[in-house]
DNA sequence: TGGGGTTAT
DNA sequence: ATAACCC
């Protein structure tokens, strides 16, 4: 696709400025669980691959697909399906979980507004990016643009429209995004290029593996709409949908022809109005960078743990690699959660409850330094925690325990003289060494260097 | 269904 | 602390 640039002054540009779309790409990664094992493990690059939680094949490669395997298929009904899959542990996420914050602050290279949903997808905002290269065009007088990647609905481009020639130019990032991390990581992905992060995220489906797509705003409506069920509209989950359905609403069309006086009635206006702008294709929503994570986790599932000793070495099992991964960190944690899921044939899932506190300031101090001294003083806030949930003195039957590490703070900066002092003078929330952005990375040299 | 995450109430 | 949402 070669493209002939509209003529346009700058005066023209700066009148419809106000007015410019947001640009934002939806990365969406292939598949990523079994990509990152294939990188671990090049023989298996050619094979069918699954990646096995307890008895699920959780994701699989492209390989596997093609024989049949689905995404969260129990491991008897694959192995059936195919014996020859090759199924590997993913059970401990750290591989998966560098390889995504890998992933995340590549992108932050080329833009600070990086936003992760999960381990495998961004939203990044490209409207600064956009505005810069359309000036650049502009004034070197270059009057052609080529689309990278599909057009959805092969709609045809109209370089007179502004919103048409930043998305244009969109797809062109989106690609250079691809590529890098192509070339620096080995990944493969998906992106979507449009003006909302609900229609980026919708789009970035359309051609999948290793594709990107970008959306015009004349075939919104076509795609929000070409969903066949209110599920798969972001931001409608199961509670909503199965409320929605006594409404008699089922598809995105009902959503958007039903009474919104009605439906404030039934879901509360919060909830209401924003789901039924969802369902014309329109979300606000700022792209929220999320730099470092909020909250360090890790749970265990199993069939049966009846007795306090074995919910001791649950959480002993599951301590040492939280402790670890908190003190590479670096920040301090100053809440901790201990959440249990109990059997009960009826309403299998979701019967999970917790109990949180704060943690003893003395053991805060700690977690910077040794994981071991903390240990044990944290095994027994959590059965402290434990027993307050259960009593352990009737039967249980628990078939999960985990552990939440939340309330990060940054370590006290020791004032002058302390590179701290610097870091924290710019980017005071959350100095995480690791996740800040390069901008305030760059601030806080440019800081020292005064 | 696993092993994570987030925000709103 | 729970309930909803996301992957």
């Amino acid at each position: 696709w070669l493209l002939r640039l509209g003529q346009e002054t700058a005066a023209g540009v700066q009148n419809t400025r106000s007015t410019a779309c947001r640009v934002i790409v939806h990365v969406d990664l292939d598949c990523f669980y079994a990509q990152v094992e294939m990188i671990r493990n090049p023989e298996l690059r050619d094979k069918p691959l699954g990646v096995q939680q307890k008895y699920i094949v959780v994701t699989c490669n492209y390989e596997a697909r093609k024989l049949g395997i689905k995404k969260m298929m129990s491991v008897k009904d694959a192995k059936e399906k195919c014996p020859q899959l090759i199924l590997v542990n993913g059970e401990d996420l750290t591989p998966y979980r560098e390889m995504s914050y890998k992933v995340t602050e590549l992108l932050g290279e080329f833009c600070p507004l990086v936003e992760r949903l999960g381990f495998d997808e961004n939203f990044v905002d490209i409207t600064e990016i956009v505005e810069k290269r359309l000036n650049q065009l502009q004034q070197s007088g270059c009057s052609r643009v080529c689309v990278s990647g599909h057009v959805y609905n092969h709609q045809a481009i109209n370089l007179l429209d502004t919103t048409h020639v930043r998305l244009v130019i969109g797809s062109q990032i989106a690609e250079e995004f691809r590529e890098a991390i192509y070339a620096r990581l080995g990944l493969t992905g998906c992106a979507g290029v449009a003006s909302n992060k609900l229609l980026s995220k919708l789009v970035s489906g359309t051609f999948k593996p290793n594709q990107q797509t970008i959306l015009l705003p004349e075939s919104c409506q076509d795609l929000i709409r070409s969903l066949d069920h209110i599920q798969k509209v972001p931001g409608i989950g199961y509670k909503t949908t199965k409320r929605l359905e006594t409404l008699g609403v089922r598809n995105v069309c009902d959503l958007q022809a039903f009474p919104s006086a009605v439906l404030e009635k039934e879901l509360g206006v919060s909830i209401a109005q924003r789901i039924q702008k969802l369902s014309y294709g329109e979300d606000d929503s700022p792209v929220t960078p999320s730099g470092p994570p909020q909250s360090f986790s890790d749970e265990d599932s199993f069939k049966k743990c009846s007795s306090e000793v074995e919910v001791k070495e649950k959480i002993e099992e599951l301590l040492p690699n939280l402790l670890d991964r908190i003190y590479k960190d670096g920040r301090q944690p100053h809440t901790v959660r201990l959440t249990i899921r109990q059997f009960s044939s009826t309403n299998k899932w979701f019967n999970r409850e917790s109990r949180q506190c704060p943690i003893p300031p003395h053991l805060i101090q700690k977690f910077g330094k040794e994981t071991s001294s903390v240990l044990s003083p944290m095994v027994d806030i959590l059965m402290k925690l434990f027993r307050k949930m259960i009593d352990v003195d009737q039967p249980f039957h628990l078939t999960l325990v985990s552990v939440c590490f939340s309330n990060l703070k940054d370590l006290p900066s020791s004032k002058k003289g302390s590179i701290g002092f610097y870091l924290k003078q710019v980017s005071p929330p959350s100095g995480s060494a690791k996740l800040l952005c390069h901008w305030s990375i760059t601030q806080n040299i440019l800081m020292l260097l005064c």
